[in-house]
RNA sequence: GGGCGCGUAGCUCAGCGGAAGAGCAACGGCCUUACAAGCCGUCGGUCGCAGGUUCGAAUCCUGCCGCGCCCA
């Protein structure tokens, strides 16, 4: 024990420790029962941890750590999720190359020294070796904060989602889906980035208001003009019919005919559909391919044409369409031909005022309008070919079953599984799974190409499973020889790679090594925990039910605890660009990780938590006190070993030891239902407790003042309360707890039992008000004290306490201790009749 | 527009049917043989507003107001 304790260097002593020794290392001989299993986040490393990472990491590892002392083995991997955009970007941008997937792969390529302005062309593997290299580096970073924070994960049991076995697994799950038919694909209007270039599904729109205008604009019917209002007048030639409510007496007269476009001079019909709103612009719509999701309802429920005139990079199409049929209109369409959206805009309306066709003023209108959640243009609607999962959202039955999945699970708090509920009742498709990307998981097929060379979607070649995982850009089917690549007769690659939640969402997989390990898999899966935040239970959460679902007809994991995030002093989300960032290693190096984890801890389960480091210096103090404490309780003198409570004898120590079990029992049944914030606020409240009335209360006692059984009661209770209070403390406070512990006990705190209620027995029932009169007794001769400016030492000549006879004699009990403790000579013990404890103090000076 | 959560002391938050709580801050003290990075004490609230249920409401119900998130 050192002679001044310190919290100084405790993160590196005891982190090196615990390597070392293996603490935390998952014992794979383990079965599923004795088993406690994590299916951590995996965080993105192409960015940079932030606060918020700490905060919800360590109400996990709180988690594990108390399941550890309670005997579970833990199994608590941590992975990197380096597949997807993000790290793509920080690639091209580093490196300054980019990914083509057409070239052959160079096996000898090393990047520029320095980035040039032109990006240099790469194959998909080169590019994949270059995101390996760089989320590598990144990886080192995170796993050193990590390990400074305090993390008790196994280490050994790491993964990257963009790893060969994680893509194996991915792929080997997607063609499992496809083989059950779970996994299609399917020509389809998809909602498509320009800036991108690529579609996107349902999990990543977000609605913004968008500023857009009405156009009135003239259609022409065989008697008079149909008058529609528009947001998109650059869709005119992608018009398929008008559309109006089948109940809007204004436009019954028309359904059945034929109007002419403006413009372009197309015909198209006048239909009925519920979809169309009576009071909305005109109350009659022009329907084009596509302009939002009500077009691609109208366009499959009433059969209509496909007539896109918007390519994939959010351009006109550059050839005049087939369907625009009369010289003026395909005039022109010629001045539109390429251009991008907005200008195809601005010129299609000057040919309409031109024309005479735009009616009235141009008004303004703001309106929600579909985004890609990463891009800042409008997601504009193109027919692709693209990969779908089954998700329950064009499958009643389906859906059905992932509501009863939802119920089945325990979430922490409860009211979130609200959230999936919504989502999975929202559901309006599957989950579309391609992606027209580079780095990530590639769709694992080829398709056989016709004598022309056109793909035959329908004739889908799959590898072999033990082929897995591959690169369809560079590897070839079976069957198939290089040559015949992308020749007519022969084969092509799919181009794509799948979702990033499409492997995101098969953690526990990828974490118990299914398919790969699966002995290792069965004692860990289905898991015990997904901590995740709650912005992400439509995505990550949701998908993951899914693919268990789908894969192992179980829950992938019985709980799901959702963290909540960190506001800043604004009550804003903390984000880095509004200039308050704080690095999550400089935090700890300034409060240590004891403090910052003390923090994290009291942010209950779910909610959104105010980044304090007000919180921080007391979990600083509190941290220190531990130390102080044991260093207090050690140099009295306890016995060695386990605490022989049998020399418990005095009242006011069973009253503490019966106090204490109540603080063991609730915080056990708190971490047992995940709130550890409840668990630690009895813990540190009784701490206090203890060490400022208490500890000053047995002081003289077990210094050994009085007499011999007196103060190895004392001694033992304080051995018994200071073992205890070590082990609750262990799981918030892992460093400065090891630290004590090692004082006086063997092995690591963290190995050692949770605090069983049984282990404070006493032999003979304990008065608890023996405790709540002593310190109620000692708390007034303080104030007097104080009031009367004196020092804490100063003698009391006399002091009388009236009080119930039950209370008095409670208080005799502890009597000697009181006086001792409050340096007081005479005492006077009256029964009072309303048995109301009043102490009167009397002059100390006296 | 729908769903969920939250409005309690200057601040951060507990409490969720039986006398309004903690920590921080503020203020006043105390060198006390573990800790002055400590300790003791004091001050501080119409529990968002309005109704209702109840012997009793911060707590349950209804309606408003405000904030946040999720979804349209």
């Amino acid at each position: 024990m050192p002679e001044k304790p310190t919290l100084d260097g405790l993160e590196d002593r005891w982190a090196r420790v615990w390597e070392d020794e293996g603490t935390y290392a998952f014992d794979r001989t383990a079965t599923r029962e004795q088993v406690y299993s994590v299916d951590t986040p995996p965080p993105t490393v192409s960015g940079s941890l932030h606060v918020g990472h700490v905060f919800s990491y360590t109400h996990t590892d709180i988690v594990a750590r108390f399941q550890r002392m309670r005997g579970k083995h833990v199994f608590y991997p941590m992975g990197w999720d380096d597949n997807g955009l993000p790290t793509e970007r920080r690639v091209q941008n580093f490196y300054g190359v980019r990914c083509e997937p057409s070239l052959p792969y160079d096996p000898d390529f090393t990047p520029p020294e320095k980035p040039g302005k032109q990006q240099v062309p790469i194959s998909r593997k080169n590019f994949v070796e270059l995101c390996e290299t760089l989320t590598a580096e990144d990886e080192k970073a995170f796993e050193e904060l990590w390990r400074r924070n305090g993390l008790s994960v196994d280490w050994s049991h790491g993964y990257q989602t963009i790893d060969a076995r994680a893509r194996a697994i991915s792929q080997r799950a997607f063609l499992r889906n496809v083989e059950r038919g779970q996994a299609y694909v399917s020509m389809a209007p998809t909602l498509w980035d320009v800036t991108f270039r690529t579609a996107v599904a349902q999990a990543e729109l977000e609605d913004r208001e968008h500023t857009g205008a009405w156009h009135r604009v003239a259609y022409h019917g065989s008697d008079a003009d149909v008058f529609i209002e528009t947001t998109r007048p650059e869709l005119i030639p992608a018009c398929v019919a008008l559309i109006a409510h089948p109940d809007d007496e204004r436009y019954q007269p028309l359904f059945g005919t034929t109007v002419r476009s403006p413009l372009f001079d197309v015909e198209v019909p006048v239909l009925a559909h519920p979809a169309a709103e009576m009071d909305r612009g005109a109350g009659i719509a022009m329907c084009c391919t596509f302009g939002d999701l009500t077009d691609v309802q109208w366009w499959r429920e009433l059969d209509l044409p496909n007539r896109t005139v918007i390519n994939r990079d959010g351009r006109l199409l550059r050839e005049t369409p087939e369907w625009i049929t009369s010289e003026l209109g395909r005039q022109r369409y010629e001045e539109l031909a390429g251009a991008t959206v907005h200008t195809a805009k601005e010129r299609i309306v000057a040919l309409l005022t031109e024309s005479g066709e735009l009616v009235g003023d141009v008004r303004p209108v703001t309106r929600p309008v579909k985004f890609f959640e990463k891009g800042d243009k409008p997601l504009e609607i193109v027919s692709s070919r693209q990969w779908y999962i089954r998700n329950g959202g064009r499958d009643a039955a389906v859906r059905d079953e992932m509501i009863a999945r939802g119920q089945e699970l325990q979430w922490h708090p409860g009211y979130m599984r609200h959230r999936y509920e919504d989502w999975v009742r929202g559901l309006n498709g599957d989950w579309l799974v391609s992606r027209q990307r580079f780095f990530g998981v590639p769709v694992p097929v080829w398709y056989r190409l016709d004598a022309d060379g056109e793909v035959l979607p329908d004739e889908v070649l799959t590898p072999a499973d033990d082929a897995l995982p591959v690169d369809p850009s560079t590897d070839v089917p079976a069957g198939f020889t290089v040559e015949q690549r992308d020749v007519p007769g022969g084969f092509t690659g799919d181009p794509d790679i799948l979702d990033t939640w499409a492997t995101s969402s098969l953690t526990p997989q990828i974490a118990g090594l299914w398919s790969i390990d699966d002995d290792l898999f069965s004692r860990v899966f289905p898991m015990d925990l997904r901590p995740q935040a709650h912005d992400i239970i439509r995505t990550w959460l949701f998908s993951t039910v899914l693919r268990s679902h789908l894969e192992h007809d179980t829950l992938p994991w019985a709980h799901a605890a959702l963290s909540g995030w960190i506001l800043d002093p604004d009550r804003k989300k903390m984000s880095k660009s509004k200039g308050n960032v704080v690095t999550p290693m400089g935090l700890l190096e300034e409060y240590g990780s004891d403090a910052v984890r003390y923090w994290a801890a009291g942010g209950r389960p779910g909610v959104d938590t105010a980044f304090d480091r007000g919180q921080m210096k007391v979990g600083r103090r509190l941290a220190m006190k531990l130390l102080n404490a044991s260093k207090f309780i050690l140099g009295v003198g306890v016995p060695a070993g386990e605490p022989d409570l049998t020399a418990v004898s005095m009242p006011l120590d069973r009253a503490l030891l019966a106090r204490l079990t109540e603080v063991v029992e609730k915080a056990t049944t708190a971490l047992d239902g995940y709130d550890y914030a409840v668990a630690l606020e009895a813990t540190e409240q009784f701490f206090w407790f203890f060490c400022d009335d208490y500890l000053e209360l047995v002081k003289s006692r077990a210094y050994g003042e009085f007499d011999e059984a007196g103060r190895d009661s004392a001694r033992a209770t304080l051995a018994a309360a200071l073992r205890v209070l070590q082990r609750l403390f262990a799981p918030v406070l892992p460093f400065v707890a090891e630290e004590v512990w090692s004082w006086w006990q063997e092995g690591s705190v963290h190995r050692a039992p949770w605090p069983d209620i049984h282990e404070l027995a006493t032999s003979a029932e304990a008065d608890p008000q023996v405790l709540e009169v002593a310190s109620d007794v000692i708390g007034s001769i303080r104030r007097a004290k104080s009031e009367q400016k004196l020092s804490i030492r100063t003698e009391v000549e006399s002091l009388s306490v009236q009080a119930a006879p039950a209370a008095l004699e409670a208080l005799r009990a502890a009597l000697a201790d009181v006086r001792a403790a409050g340096r007081v000579r005479d005492v006077e013990l009256v029964v009072s009749a309303d048995g109301e404890l009043v102490t009167t103090v009397g002059d100390p000076t006296g």
